[in-house]
DNA sequence: CTGAAAGCGCTTACAG
DNA sequence: CTGAAAGCGCTTACAG
């Protein structure tokens, strides 16, 4: 592989002066130019990133830390991480997903000088990696948010989110809505859950109606596990609202086998989803798309401006989810008359074409 | 930060032996030892991974290159990249996934010295990735073939898994059997479509029957358009293979919507995919699991062994799908009587709890 | 068992 | 406009 002091004695001028013209760091006659950018094409040279990196102790590479992707079709996160490699690499910069599982890990990764720069996905509400990745003084930011709000971040508005799905099925005349989150270890709450919650407990509030939260894995049993919680603890719900991508499928399924019809019994919005997933279901779910490619692009540049000094970057950002109707939610039910639905034990219609 | 020379002088040692301690390559008496642990301890002090690369020439990262993903559910590639990176950090390596676009950026990535080896996935028939890969001299395997077999890979075995699904429908009586590929630029074929593809054909003329194969794309859209060339132009068909992860969903919808059911008029299998997607649709579809967890760790560990200069690892491995039931295969249906169905024009059943 | 020194391939003040 | 030289923080023969 050739090197630049090879270049450098092909063209008869210093490493210096190639260096100069491969980075453009400084005017080079025209002619002299030339001379280098032809032994650079006849040997194909291509500098060392390694050692660039070693000099300049920058590597323009920038990580996305993620912890271990569980195998569940994971649309969103595949969504945020191509965005931001392609936002990455317009500003000339190479973004790569590091899959790091423990914070000895992460700090081999950040102390070794590798990457200049890092962005953090699934973000906790209390986070022992973000405390890792202050003191490391890499600089980064976050995809999603921590309890305190003064470290950069973009995340998705889960507030406007819940809130235009709530919106969404008031247009039809819901009132009871229920919210199916996403179990989690105790301790490690994504900040997502946490907001959505939070978000949903304030419009019911607003609505008069007493909150109905269930909680399952994100898995399709989880979704069966939903539709049984649903049906036994809240059976005079009459939507239902889900930030959880993973038991989206599973809840319909569930319901259908309790003998309850989406939409004509229960209205269901999935939300911080894609709207692939809800085409994959029967009936095709209306979904609240995630803004993840915004998002993702977004992330990338804070970080980069950040790295290069740019100072006029809001430090942070927040995008609702996108409202994308589908074929799950439709007129509420009237329950004036019974307390409880009489569940139909037949063998339940399709509901689309 | 501290440098190896700050923990030197704090140790009383020259850099060569903390060297030495770090990287356990050299006797070192046992209470130098400790006076050199004792200071990186309390400098907190870790290796500049950068300087080790340009040094030693060894990055201990491997690459996994992938051209860009799609917005689809993709919950096989998640599981070829976590298992890779576990492979690979069980052995000392760091994985990272690295989205790469064209020919160009992966020659910069291979000739910059930073990575020890490539894994590349999504290998096409011709793919000239592979060729840049055998220029730049950086070891690597492929996770997939091209059409010449004489480079490292680890690989689903297509045949066997069309052999195995085809095995299965049989033993429920079925003999005309359709395939639904996956649409592909032309001349940008995955192998796999193309040796599934084979494997079918195959197939179908051991049992004298002629082929009926399908291409439509990888979305629920795809899907859908695969039910209706299915009923239009392969009406007799009693079972079909899918080898088209993103349609299985559209066409199992698209098969509904045109009033068949699965299985009792169509039986279908789902051939490498996951069986999480495969219980994600109604019925739950009998899927045959692609086997990316073991591919992903025999890939990586090919990759390293190659690095180190172990002899005895296979250039190639293949292994099969595993065939998961799920509710989307029942006995085939008479059609002896009549030479075309009679499309059921009510609305159809369920068939699962 | 330990150290002095060359070298990995660049970048970047500094001098001219 | 161009070059000589120091330096980035390590590894690794080589010598003792």
């Amino acid at each position: 592989m050739a090197t630049m002091r090879d270049v450098a004695e092909r063209a008869n001028v210093s490493i210096a002066t190639v260096s100069f013209v491969i980075n453009g760091t400084k005017r080079v006659a025209p002619e002299t130019r030339a001379r280098i950018e032809a032994a650079i094409e006849e040997l194909d040279y291509r500098r060392n990133v390694v050692a660039r990196a070693l000099a300049s102790s920058r590597t323009r590479i920038l990580a996305l830390l993620h912890p271990d992707l569980e195998a569940r079709p994971n649309a969103t996160v595949i969504q945020f991480v191509m965005s931001a490699a392609h936002g990455a690499r317009e500003r000339g910069y190479d973004l790569v997903l590091w899959p790091v599982n423990d914070d000895e890990q992460m700090s081999h990764l950040l102390a070794g000088g590798l990457v200049d720069g890092a962005l953090l996905m699934e973000v906790q509400i209390r986070d022992s990696r973000v405390d890792r990745l202050v003191a490391s003084r890499v600089p980064f930011a976050l995809i999603g948010r921590t309890e305190n709000d003064d470290l950069p971040f973009v995340d998705i508005d889960f507030a406007t989110t819940i809130d235009l799905a709530v919106g969404h099925l008031r247009s039809f005349g819901h009132q009871r809505i229920a919210l199916v989150a996403q179990r989690t270890k105790a301790g490690n709450e994504p900040g997502r859950i946490m907001r959505a919650k939070a978000a949903y407990l304030d419009a019911m509030a607003a609505l008069g109606r007493p909150p109905a939260v269930v909680a399952v894995e994100g898995t399709s049993a989880g979704g069966r596990e939903a539709a049984h919680k649903l049906h036994d603890d809240f059976p005079d719900a009459t939507a239902v609202i889900l930030v959880n991508e993973g038991a989206s499928a599973g809840l319909v399924k569930g319901l259908r086998a309790l003998g309850r019809t989406v939409p004509d019994d229960l209205s269901i919005i999935s939300a911080s989803t894609t709207r692939e997933l809800g085409e994959m279901i029967e009936p095709s779910l209306t979904v609240m798309a995630a803004p993840a490619p915004q998002l993702g692009r977004l992330a990338a540049d804070a970080l980069i401006d950040q790295l290069e000094g740019v100072q006029d970057t809001p430090p942070h950002i927040l995008i609702p989810c996108t409202l994308v109707p589908g074929q799950s939610v439709g007129p509420a039910p009237d329950r004036s008359s019974t307390s409880r639905p009489e569940p139909k034990r037949e063998r339940n219609a399709q509901t689309d074409s």
